[in-house]
DNA sequence: TTTCATTTTTGTAATCATTACAAATATATA
DNA sequence: TATATATTTGTAATGATTACAAAAATGAAA
């Protein structure tokens, strides 16, 4: 995470005027970590701000995905989540509590046969089964 | 791939009743793989089956994914695709020509720090980058 | 073969996430 | 202040998926 400076800076920093709403948003994805769909933000969000409407959400976060400051989690079907952890890493899922765990991974240890000759731009690794905590 | 002899025997061999339009659905994914959506395979077998109905679709690809003959496969959002190959592999998309490729792994080159005493069941990696046919 | 229960398929309506769009509001500049 | 631009909001439209009940097919008694 390359964020350490204010919020209102670090978006300035990104090219993005720091509304009110953008700032909330970010600092959501900051704070919780968490991994949230557009509804789990909206549902948060809307006690701080009253007028909040739901397609503010979807278009602040389409721009912070396109200035390249947070990222979209496909994990499952029909949820797309975002993630202010915009480095290399991968996500795994406990099938039990339903908990969502970041984990780092060294893209050279992939080692892809099939693939001489294409240029990987982008990598997403993301794996399920039970977590530590979950376990006999 | 580990479907060998005829796709009626596999499926009983995996404790679904071979109908007509279950037969037709996954030697559509045998014979094409593609990893169609929904709306592609609905779309190529209705011209066999006029009176098919996007439900069934539906129903069946659900019926496989549980009795773990066919695996979805979820790169971008809002486009559920399926796959008759539930051996373990990745897929690259190649954003220029939206071209999907499998390629072959290996798990143990895996070797996650941040998940010790974590059971991983599946993994799911998926790249995406310039494919060779597309690069200068 | 007829009967009856069960399974499968079909069609339609409902749901839910997302997008489109235009009006309202806020912000910046002259 | 006046005006242009950017942002937010609310509502309607879209599109994928699910729910559900009726229709059709299947399979096993009788
Ligand atoms: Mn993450
Ligand atoms: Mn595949
Ligand atoms: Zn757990
Ligand atoms: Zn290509």
């Amino acid at each position: 995470m390359k964020f350490e400076s204010n919020i209102g800076d670090y978006l300035k920093e990104n090219e993005i005027k720091p509304s009110f709403q953008r700032i909330k948003v970010f600092e959501y994805l900051v704070d919780k970590m968490n991994h949230p769909t557009v509804d789990m933000i909206y549902k948060e969000l809307v006690n701080d701000i009253p007028t909040l409407s739901k397609t503010t959400i979807y278009n602040t976060l389409k721009l912070f995905v396109e200035h390249k400051i947070v990222s979209v989690v496909n994990i499952e079907d029909n949820e797309t989540r975002y993630d202010a952890d915009v480095s290399n890493h991968g996500h795994f899922k406990c099938s039990k509590c339903g908990k969502l765990y970041d984990f780092n991974y060294e893209n050279s240890n992939l080692s892809i046969k099939n693939l001489q000759n294409f240029k990987i731009e982008k990598t997403h690794l993301y794996l399920n089964g039970i977590c530590v905590n979950c376990m006999d």
